[in-house]
DNA sequence: CCTTCAATGTTGCCAGTGTCAACATAGATT
DNA sequence: AATCTATGTTGACACTGGCAACATTGAAGG
């Protein structure tokens, strides 16, 4: 006869979870949101879940690999905002401001995860192939957004990479000065991009060119 | 009568360093610098230095306001190469991007130390007053750079305090995705530079006004 | 010269961390 | 019903940052 219903938190089910992996991530995402990347501790998420602390070690190699994951959902959120953004403007040129716009709030909404993706924490070098593809997915959906522009005639016609890359170079920018407190003190983020693509489209659009 | 000359590594005298603070920061960012901000550790740093591993403490609060004192230096050092290629260069338009390059510069070549700067491992907020000023004065070179290109005809009249920023949010970007290993794979940071200076001079300089 | 004292460095100790090895249990497969 | 594999647990270990108490030094003041 078992013990007593010693039942976990989650799921009905008293020794195995059924979505232990799930609820790992969702409980680490939780985590940092709330106390940032070194709030994240093995035993608490264990812990908060009704778990021992290894259990995560079936799901998961160690906590760079969490972590890993955590920053391959975080891709995964960005390109889906930045697609939804770039469709419901209308695929045109609004749709791109509205892409940087929804660019940066990703950031400043969620400026730990968007650490964990961006500040050296998981390196996308080799390893990881999920976390590699995901983070192309994401850079995909502006290289697609800056061709099309490109073939309405809207930008000028240079390689779209790196048009692309010079674009993603600004909102990151942006982004990591204003979710590091950086920004010299009356300058707002919202000022900052609206400015910013102001001057950017200065430089890019065609009708600039002499 | 003394025991024995017990001499440590750096100084003759034996017992109190001298320096010890100095000698801290210089090891601390050697270790920074080779193994990455993870891979400082107070006893290490203490064995290094032939000091017990609690001698920090009499010099710095903590760990945090040891790497805001690595942060501060980092400062001061950025600031360094900006005006030595802003004065070097001739304080003109060439000298403008011959600044944007030894940003990029920098961080490429000391990226960990650029991460503990950025990364959010000290915010600047409130506390550490002297790692507000650096950073504020490594701020002040490019707004003045920008302040004379403006006074000069060069660049056009618009807020300084916002083109400035415009700017260092394109070079932090540049810089944040280089060290990050995000650059798309035929893109190469030196290519990357030169072609976003060459699209922000479009958007910046008052001929592209039509 | 001798005493006193503040600055500086040391040792003992603690809670907390990630991780591994050994073990326990459950659910699926035969 | 017996067996096997996936999943979860417990015990231990080395390592970390930090505190309290103690030790040593060089300088200041009599």
């Amino acid at each position: 006869m078992p013990r007593t219903t010693r039942a976990a938190r989650k799921s009905p089910r008293s020794y195995h979870h059924g979505n232990l992996r799930r609820a790992l991530l969702d409980e680490a995402l939780t985590i940092i949101r709330v106390e940032g990347v070194e709030g994240v501790t093995l035993r608490d998420i264990g812990a908060r879940l009704g778990v021992s602390r290894t259990a995560l070690y079936r799901h998961f190699a160690d906590k760079r690999a969490l972590l890993a994951a955590v920053a391959t959902e975080g891709f995964r959120m960005l390109r889906q905002q930045l697609v939804a953004a770039w469709e419901t403007e209308g695929r045109g040129d609004p749709a791109f401001h509205a892409m940087g716009v929804a660019y940066v709030r990703f950031a400043v909404d969620n400026p730990a995860h968007y650490r964990v993706i961006f500040g050296g924490v998981v390196e996308p070098g080799g390893k990881e192939p999920e976390l590699e593809a995901e983070a192309r997915g994401a850079f995909q959906a502006l290289v697609d957004a800056v061709a099309s522009l490109q073939h309405d005639g809207v930008f000028i016609g240079d390689d779209p990479l790196l048009l692309a890359t010079y674009t993603w170079a600004l909102v990151h920018g942006i982004a990591m000065l204003a979710i590091d407190g950086q920004l010299p003190d009356p300058v707002s983020v919202e000022e900052l991009v609206r400015y910013s693509f102001q001057r950017l489209r200065t430089g890019i659009l065609n009708a600039a060119r002499a």
